[in-house]
DNA sequence: AGAGTAAGTGAGTGATTGATTGCTTGCTTT
DNA sequence: AAAGCAAGCAATCAATCACTCACTTACTCT
């Protein structure tokens, strides 16, 4: 009666609910027999597919970290102004969290920093990895002469994370009613006078 | 052999013991047994002065809200440059946060967002009241020429206090060992360019 | 001193949940 | 078609924890 797939497959199932129930109820709520339930498995079959709870969790974390580098690859690889090159950065990072509610939840749960550490790796390793980007872009723009050249690029992208960090925490905390498609373009009115060169944006 | 104490001292003994276990393991780990240890009772007792452990994190989110705005309002009464006071109201903030590390471990425990609506709403109008806060000297500082006229004091609010937040993670994340204090003037090296009129920090 | 009140406790309960085990069943390969 | 393997399951375990209960003990007030 039960239909067999590969464990494969099936490994992507378990991650895509993962991070379905993460998004509807916390990643406290994802047991390993509301997984089992989502995916149409029993709750020990599960565990055929991964050792833990907490490798599930590594890997649906993983998952996404993919997926938003991918996204962000060709805008750092392009060549244009590095202003813009930003602003489009952290529109599409914005974009692309928007509809992953799970991901927020996976990255603030306490399970997460506190329980195992290899998990608190995953994420820091994204986290640096996506700041080394934002840092390379802030460098590219000063030597292009747009971004002012007091700026220290390292310094400004950890802010700049951290920034991106709040906004995606305020939007999970008020259940997500916040638009965080917008607050690209309001994050740039703020940060726009803080980095151009020559008050571009400064016009009346 | 055991002594008696008054309910109230117990209540802010156990306020205390939560906030140091929350800091030290995060929220999860604050068991009623692990209070009750600190404090120096047994566990049943735990439940004598808190009708559950959800009403014992609500004491000591609002015991924390309560010292933030004393903290604050001082610098908030003053009647100096708006400028300076953002300023020094960011940094006491951040200054006051450095040494409660068991308050972003409650503010970002899911625990406290996603179980108990009330704790909700209590993180919600302690963000709020910040929020508002600085909306406020926005405001004022704007009236006096010191601020960019175009600036949206409540998206402005919004951001800055975003900001403060993601910074707060990112402390937590790494085990505290960012020196939060010191990321005050970091904060306002972004921020003065950002919100000054005249470009007064842009000197060269 | 004696009664009333409130802090304190040991023992236990019920609910949840991650993980294990022994067995069955379906797919693939030769 | 038979063997081998991987996916699936029912039943169950072991641990954790918030919370309850019946009872004791200390302080306070008249």
């Amino acid at each position: 009666m039960a239909l067999r797939k590969s464990s494969d497959e099936r490994r992507e199932e378990i991650v895509q609910a993962v991070l379905d129930l993460a998004a509807e109820h916390g990643v406290k709520r994802v047991t390993t027999q509301a997984i089992a339930e989502r995916v149409g498995i029993a709750q020990p079959t599960v565990f055929r597919h991964f050792k833990t709870r907490d490798a599930i969790l590594r890997a649906a974390l993983e998952w996404i970290g993919k997926g938003l580098m991918t996204v962000l690859t060709p805008v750092l690889a392009g060549s244009g102004p590095a202003d813009e090159r930003l602003r489009q950065l952290l529109t599409r990072q914005l974009q692309f969290i928007s509809h992953r509610k799970g991901l927020p939840r996976l990255l603030f749960s306490e399970r997460l920093h506190l329980e195992d550490p290899e998990l608190k790796a995953v994420v820091r390793r994204i986290m640096d990895a996506y700041t080394d980007r934002v840092a390379t872009l802030l460098r590219e723009g000063i030597e292009q002469g747009r971004f002012r050249s007091e700026l220290d690029p390292e310094e400004t992208a950890q802010l700049i994370v951290s920034l991106v960090q709040g906004l995606v925490m305020r939007w999970s905390l008020t259940d997500f009613t916040l638009s965080l498609g917008e607050q690209g373009e309001v994050l740039w009115r703020l940060l726009g006078p803080a980095l151009l060169s020559h008050g571009i944006e400064r016009t009346r």
